[in-house]
DNA sequence: GATGAATGAGCTTTCATTCAT
DNA sequence: GATGAATGAAAGCTCATTCAT
């Protein structure tokens, strides 16, 4: 039943998302995962070589999670004015705080347990930076492209830019304690800071 | 005796520091530490209760080091041109690329390594960045008391912005192989950001 | 069915003795023998009770390999001279080192494996070597009987002595790095040590 | 205290020697070991890296043990005749059998557990057999020398021969069950055997 | 104060065996 | 009869912490 064994790893992965996010990866052992799923250790091993191995599925479904809740359905062709695109930048910070607020724990795993774990897992939290600036700077590069931000930008710096501010708002959350009008000022701020320096 | 005892308390926070910046907390043993400090393993338990109370110090005496290396001897009082503003925070870039670069060790272990091991340490991580945030914010304020910024500048949000950027290239530090020329011209262009985003 | 059944069986053994000779018995899995067979986990447990139980069957026919394949053709009743019984000797002693050379994973596992598995192997191996010495017996009361060996030869004593010599010569095929020329000159002691003995 | 922790290994090896030779290797658990010794687990391994490493310890004790035991104070050279050669094969033979009744467990340990447990156990063994081979020899040749044996002896061969009884011997008293008329009997029929072969 | 041998709970991983399909 | 996913006891090993000297 091809069906039963991937539903199987897939309960796996879950339940150790879980652990994982609620106590982190060192101090979650094989045992709390599988407590979790309601396997047995043996099944656990059936379908994972080792504790490791199924980190890499975790950290895979946690920043395929994060890009898509951040970057959503924007496009980066989407705007053909400043205005347009300070809306989508707005947008961004905005589903940044909301997925802060709504699953602090997944955050806090993939952005500041991972990287820790060993080098592998840093190199895989690096390549999400990467994916976010690279799309920052193409969402720069269309405004260059429609002439509604200046030509002699350096889209692929401002981009990172861009993402230092995305970087920025994440910690912020992950402080906590921001009221929702402080919230709404901090992306106001972030966006004309941006716009600014873009335009 | 408390001079002797006040030693052999720096002695092994210094050893500390050493080990973890080398292999992280985690994978760094009691043994390891008391090896690195030449003492036995019942001498550092005459001084610390236990391994977690050690990476308090060296949390500490890391994040002061930073702090340090990087702010230095810049006061926000010292600037009274945008031009000089924009001459400090290119200086601060600069000292951090070369911090990075000099002490690659540390930063991961202070800024990657430490805030995955439990919440009070990535409190204490927090703080840092808030210490960092509140500096920025106060040479944009000797800046809008000097005139030589804009009067409505929110310079508490705006100090995020200076701070995202420091945190940006710390992490473009730390994903490594960056040319002198490629550094050159990332400090070059998020000073431009930074001032075109506050004058 | 009952071919079907048979052939399994077969078919499950043969895969056991090769698995088993390859890398002995405990480094052995069941999942080994049934991917050797090529048959399911389940499969194994209809036609044998445990691992341990496949053991006792792999024996058995290992053991009845090596006597026939050492002491072959030749009946105790063949000869009727002591030139005759030097013959059979030579003849055993050579095929003893064309088996061990020939099906090294054989006898290691039947002569230094399995012995050490557990108690009930160890006496199947030590009926093996007494079988063995019955028939070196039998050879010299053949002689006796005939007239061409002393007549107060104690033949079962000497059958040990032979039987050591066989031994002997299985260990040093084991030890390997023999030439050809060296394990004839071997052959060629033991069957003039033998004979002067009994003679 | 130097002292203390010699007291411990040997505690420890002569826990693990018993162990291993009442249940041999495979079925002793470190567990085992220590409860033996009366220590924990955590000490086991302050004086050993793997359960592997204090076996090469007992391994290396046993295997002295066993030299010292049959060739005793016997020397090659205390015969100068091919009576007293006699006499000291005698003397071997028996104390083979008074070792073998009074430490079964130890010599099957050494002799049919040790070798199966992995090449480098084996060729230890193997090193047992092959310096038991050079001492028979040693005896041969030097009666060869002083001209009561024949001079064209092969000594090397010879000493084979001579060691495949004492292997027989011992196979014999791993059997079990000899009464003592039988055993006396038995060497008494080796010994003839041998010096017939030799003289 | 300093030492380091001793501790033991806890970890990851293996594998012979079972049983619902 | 055949399957193979599930089981769980038990293995080897680590390491922060204690305490008698």
């Amino acid at each position: 039943m091809r069906n039963r064994t991937a539903e199987r790893r897939v309960q796996l992965v879950r339940a150790a998302h879980h652990v994982f996010s609620a106590q982190g990866y060192r101090n979650t052992g094989v045992s709390d995962i599988v407590r979790e799923a309601g396997v047995s250790h043996g099944t656990f091993y059936n379908y994972f070589d080792n504790k490791r191995h199924i980190l890499d599925e975790v950290l895979d479904s946690g920043v395929d999670f994060i890009l898509n809740e951040v970057v959503g359905a924007d496009e980066p062709d989407d705007a053909s004015t400043s205005g347009e695109l300070a809306a989508q930048f707005r947008a961004i910070l905005t589903r940044v705080f909301a997925l802060v607020e709504r699953e602090p724990g997944l955050v806090q795993f993939i952005l500041l347990d991972a990287p820790a774990i060993d080098d592998e897992s840093l190199q895989r939290l690096l390549r999400l930076v990467r994916t976010f600036g690279a799309t920052a700077s193409a969402f720069l590069a269309n405004g260059v492209r429609r002439g509604f931000l200046r030509s002699d930008l350096d889209t692929e710096i401002a981009g990172e830019g861009l993402l230092s501010l995305i970087i920025s708002a994440i910690l912020t959350g992950v402080r906590g304690g921001l009221s929702p009008e402080e919230r709404d000022r901090t992306i106001e701020a972030f966006v004309g800071f941006a716009m600014t320096g873009v335009r």
